[in-house]
DNA sequence: TCGCGGCTGTTACAAACCGTCACATCTTCG
DNA sequence: CGAAGATGTGACGGTTTGTAACAGCCGCGA
């Protein structure tokens, strides 16, 4: 199925010699010798029931994946950024549509020759198996979100997954939001005006201070971690949590 | 991470010779060899937390996935049924509760050996990985119900879902629903009380009718597919939808 | 440089949906 | 038969939504 939100990766190790065994080969040397492609903020990578031919490691900027109600009524099931992968399944469609938030550089790798590679590495299998398991622990995580937070539990709960995800164990990071109040909203399940005002509380509380239109001070960060709900309850100003890389799917 | 909530499968042919690699392997097969065991209604196979050492093959019954927040919220996110598997994953903890809703018997695997199993095999590993694909597909559906459908279109996609797992084509399939209403409420992100007075309009409506406590006959699928949402909108009677292989996922 | 849309984000108020509380009914078991 | 648990119904209230108006930011062109 679909895409996942989820966390921060040591991306910064995608080096260059594409299918060389005797490196350290993981997941995203992969894509090392692949061209880069560029996205402009809005454009779409692949749309949903597109043939699933590709599979793309995010290089630079920020996705957003989505599927939409015959309605009208859209729902974002992650995020994506630097060193996330994009389109694995075994599905012949894409389930969901991908679209650029920022100007976005991807690497694209064919389907069935990714199939093989991972079919043929024993080393890259069980990190693309891992990849899976922290998606889905993700899908869980925002299962729990939409099923019983409150509207502010689930704006705390975001923010600090943001927060997380830039890694600094800083004790008031500066965390950016490239997307749009509609984009968390339909992220939330929520509206836009409910996330503004919860925001605007957030920030009367002192919990968070506002940067730019598009970044935000936390200024409390233990206080958010309560707000999240979660049970991390105690701790006063630790940036815990496992971080997650990003995975996976397409269809 | 956790459960997710899916559908039938093939699941008929489970057979005895466990590990005879020239006879047609299947993930199934795997736990042949095992003993089954038996848990009583409400008893817990693992809880959230544990060790995660064990892979389970479901043989009969019925199982709810959950977690629960530090106040005693409770979200389900998944149910398992017969030849489903539970519990797989690369995490050393498992991530949610699982516990029997009606008697459940059960095969088990030691968590190693069935990575081992997999890593060797050519056949089984595809097979794993398309249950995954299917978790991960189940999964995006419910956060597509939980973010932005209503209550009536939840319970409507609820017993969809179960008039498909059951499989039969049939136009009035007979639906067996073991779970209680606080089940699905939980799974749904709704009270009972909502729960029981959606199912009752859709009973005044003709939609479905009672049969016994936990068993409903589906009168009008095709108005149930639309009360639903999902797109598949105009179809007549048809029991659409693809059906996914329940599979995976522990901590 | 200034002025004019267009878009995003904020705030206020009424309405809707769903949750909470209370109680009646049914079912299941001992 | 009686008690405990599960389910069905109704009235009421709260959180979130939807509508609408407004403010702030940005880009474009004169």
């Amino acid at each position: 199925m679909l895409s996942q939100a989820t966390m921060s990766q040591p991306h910064g190790a995608v080096r260059r010699f594409a299918t060389v065994p005797s490196q350290p080969v993981s997941l995203n040397s992969l894509f090392g010798g692949q061209p880069v492609e560029t996205f402009e903020p809005g454009t779409a990578v692949f749309w949903e029931g597109d043939e699933a031919r590709h599979v793309f490691e995010v290089v630079e900027g920020a996705l957003r994946i989505f599927r939409i109600l015959s309605d009208g009524r859209r729902v974002i099931t992650g995020f994506l950024y630097p060193g996330d992968l994009l389109g694995v399944s075994l599905k012949d469609q894409y389930l969901y549509t991908a679209e650029a938030i920022t100007r976005t550089k991807l690497r694209r790798y064919e389907h069935g020759r990714f199939q093989e590679e991972i079919n043929r590495s024993p080393e890259l299998r069980p990190q693309l198996f891992a990849c899976l398991c922290d998606e889905m622990a993700a899908a869980q995580d925002q299962m729990v979100l939409l099923a019983r937070k409150s509207a502010e539990e689930r704006v705390a709960s975001f923010l600090l997954l943001i927060a997380r995800r830039l890694g600094g164990d800083e004790r008031q990071p500066v965390i950016e939001i490239p997307m749009t109040r509609l984009d968390m909203a339909d992220y939330l399940g929520l509206t836009i005006e409910t996330v503004s005002r919860t925001m605007t509380r957030l920030t009367n509380c002192g919990v968070i201070a506002p940067s730019s239109r598009h970044a935000m001070v936390v200024r409390k960060l233990g206080k958010l971690a309560m707000l999240a709900g979660e049970a991390d309850a105690g701790d006063k100003d630790a940036l815990g949590g496992r971080s997650i890389q990003q995975a996976v799917w397409p269809n």
